[in-house]
Order: C-alpha cells, then sequence, then structure tokens
DNA sequence: TCTCAAATTTAGTTAAGCCTAAAAAAGGAT
DNA sequence: ATCCTTTTTTAGGCTTAACTAAATTTGAGA
C-alpha cells in the first residue's frame, strides 16, 4: 500500500478532508479548483482511490467524496507533516508567516519519519501551528478546542485569534501587518449589517480593521 | 526550461557529474548502475537530455556522457542542496552521520533558494559537508583542497582525514565506530602489497584499523 | 413537471519515465 | 583478422496522472 501513496494521491487526500471539514463531503469540482485540475481528472483519481486495499475514500457517482478512515489517517499524517513543517520553518528558519505554506506544501509530502519526530522535539512537541490550526499528534488525534467563526461575532463582542483558514500571501501579510494574528485580542466594534463588514479594534492597535464576510468565515476565534 | 527540470533530470545530472569526477565521463551501463535502472531508460534519458534547449549532456553513441556547462550548473545546484542538508541534519536535528544521505536525497530536489540560504545562514555558509566533500557556493564555485586518495599511502606517512566518498551506511557506520572520521589525524601502519589492504592507526585510538582497496580509495586525505 | 444550465462522468489522448527483449556496436584475446 | 563477450541502442509496451471533448446526470427555477 505505501507505494500508491503518491504525493498525488496525498494531495488528493488532504484537500478532500479540507472540504469534508467544511462541507461534510467533497464534490468533484471543489477538489479540481483546489488543486488546479480538470474535473475529469478528479473523477479518475477517485475512482482510484475508492479502488484500493483498503479503500481511501468513499464516493457515489454525482453524491460526492468521503474519507474513508484509512483515507483519513494518511490525510492527518500529511497535515500534522505541513504545520510541524510551517511551525518549524517560521519559528527555526526565520520564514515569515505567509511565506510557509507554500515551502510546507513541497517538503510535506517528501520528509521522513524521523525528520517529522525531530523538527516536532526542537519545537517542543507543538499542539497547534503559526496559522493558530491544531496539528495533529503522533498517533493522530486532533487536539480540538471551542473555536467559532469571527463572522458570528457583533459589536461589542471581545474575543481572541485562534486560526485563519486561509493561504493567500497577500492576504495573510495584510492581516499580520495589521494585527491579525493568532492570540491576538479584539473587540469588535462594528457590523454592517447590508453587506456583512465587521469592524474589530485589535488590543494594542490604535486603528481598527474592516473585514469582508469572505474573510470573516476564514478566521477562527474563542470568545472571552 | 525550469518545468524540465524533474527530480529523475537532476538525479541523472547528478549522477553524471559525479561519475564524470572519477572517470572523465559517464557510461550508460555506469549511470544504470548508480541510478539503479535498467542501461536502456538511460540511452533514453540521455537523448532527451541531449535534446534540451539549452543541451544539459554532451554524448555520442557507446562513447559516454558528460556535462555541458548548463548541465554541470543543475548538478551543483543539487550537490550544494544535498551536501547543506546532510550538514543541517547532522548539526541542527541531530542526525547521526550514516543517516543523513537517505533522507538528503529525498529533500535535495524538493527544497526552494529561500530554504538552501536559510540553512546556509543557520550553518555560518559551511565549506565542507559533514563527510569533508567541499560544498559549492551561492555562485557555484567548488572550493578546493589539495586532497589524494589513503591509497596511495604507505607506511610512516601521517596525514588527516578530509572526505569519505561512500554512501553504504553500513560502512560509514563502521568507519565512525572505529574514528575514521573527517579531521581525524593518522598514521599509516602497515600495508599488504598481496592484496592492497592498509593499516591506520588513528591518533588517541588504541586499535590500528585494517581497509581494504575499495575503501581506501573512497577516502580522501591531506597529507601532514 | 419540464427545461436547461451546471456538475459530473466517459472516452480517447498525451507525456514521462520506466520496463523487457532483441539487435547492433565495441573492443579485448587469440 | 576474427571471434566472442560486454556494452549500448532500438523497438515495442506499460503505468500514472494529467488533458480535451462529448455525453450524461442532477437539481433549481419557471
Amino acid at each position: 500500500m505505501r507505494d500508491l501513496l503518491t504525493h498525488a494521491v496525498e494531495d488528493y487526500l488532504k484537500t478532500i478532508y479540507d472540504l469534508s471539514l467544511n462541507y461534510g463531503r467533497a464534490s468533484t469540482t471543489q477538489i479540481a479548483d483546489v488543486l488546479d485540475v480538470a474535473p475529469a481528472s478528479v473523477t479518475g483519481m477517485v475512482k482510484k482511490l475508492t479502488g484500493t486495499t483498503p479503500p481511501l475514500v468513499e464516493y457515489q457517482k454525482h453524491r460526492g467524496v468521503v474519507l474513508t478512515p484509512d483515507g483519513e489517517k494518511v490525510a492527518l499524517e500529511i497535515i500534522r507533516h505541513h504545520r510541524l513543517l510551517e511551525l518549524f520553518l517560521h519559528e527555526t528558519l526565520g520564514y515569515s508567516w505567509d511565506e510557509v505554506d507554500a515551502e510546507a506544501d513541497l517538503l510535506e509530502h517528501v520528509i521522513s519519519d524521523k525528520f517529522e519526530q525531530r523538527i516536532a522535539e526542537v519545537l517542543g512537541n507543538p499542539t497547534h501551528d503559526p496559522h493558530g490550526d491544531p496539528i495533529p499528534t503522533r498517533d493522530l488525534e486532533i487536539p480540538s478546542h471551542a473555536t467559532l467563526c469571527l463572522s458570528h461575532l457583533r459589536p461589542d463582542e471581545r474575543g481572541s485569534i485562534q486560526r485563519v483558514r486561509d493561504t493567500d500571501p497577500e492576504l495573510l501579510r495584510y492581516l499580520s501587518d495589521h494585527g491579525v494574528v493568532p492570540q491576538a485580542s479584539f473587540t469588535v466594534t462594528g457590523f454592517t449589517s447590508f453587506d456583512g463588514n465587521l469592524t474589530l479594534l485589535i488590543d494594542g492597535q490604535d486603528k481598527p480593521v474592516v473585514l469582508g464576510t469572505r474573510i470573516t468565515q476564514q478566521i477562527f476565534v474563542e470568545k472571552e
């Protein structure tokens, strides 16, 4: 089985995992969009992933895909690699927050168990990456915590940033420049109902930030 | 051009570089042996490498292969990656000497220029890797030094180990266990002319080591 | 319920990089 | 100079993961 875990397969499983978290299942088109391949290619790969022993995904024609427990294990292993790498690049090699994702995407498929273990040790076996996402443990459990979407908060509510689920470097840099980084505490100071914009005042900053609906749905927070 | 630099192509170029250093050129069979592929596959790849713009190798049927300046640049880039990675794995992540080669072989094709630069900085822009091999500089020059083959020394000559050009983990561990590591100083205490065996006494060790011809040709030293 | 656009699958290709088997070239020994 | 072995190349095929184009299915709106 080990030999069918190509980079391509791992990327599909990781993508299906992420989409399933957000939508309960992954559609052909969604997967194709994320991986930047043609929808027909996804159909082909998904069929392959169903036909392996053990099968890595469950799939019904025209109904979308979910991971089997075996597929989820592979996905979590890759996600563990990815998030440890992000943290490692940031902490040990001085990468900035918006540079880590692209490099981790390449390295996550290549590093050995030993490499994974060593960087985890060097970093003190962390439970969360620089975006605030949880890092699966070595036996692939996810340390969860009660978070909700920033878009659910309303004026006068306070919270702290937990995770930013977006990979656009420009956006990440913008957020970072305005103090919207994991662990930062803030107060919601405004809400425009017709367009869904939220205004935040990050503790210690002098100017509030206005964030559109798209991004407020990508930022996860803990209420205070 | 960038897109034809696949892992496979890079491995071929690196192998041709190494073989050319030792033999002046690389034969189809030698390349096939190193890369563990069929000779016919080498012929196919070498043809491809001749047909690129710019060509990466020069090749005449039945006469072997050498790198063009362009091919050499690619090879040196990969070799720089490899040797920096070996050192990084050893120094920063605590890998032992015999573990670094396999992991570096995987990572060398994947890391970005930025990663290369960062680990070089962290390591203090080193000029030699843990095996004692020189690390090409950022502009791909090779810092050379006057070394010769251990097999050329004779009893009573003294020297220090510079490089061990072998990748067999068991052998490397054996050498390491017996003090045959870069920088170690030694005296040649014996030579058996009929089989070419050399006996060494490493400074600070109590027992001499006997090394066969194959390995004495893989160890490079500086005379003292 | 019908219709139609969007989503998905099927069918047929392509490009890499490998393989085996067989043919051909090289080059050392007699 | 010829033979014979080794090396190398040719020819034909396989697999993976992508692609395009065409056919089919789905499901939302009238």
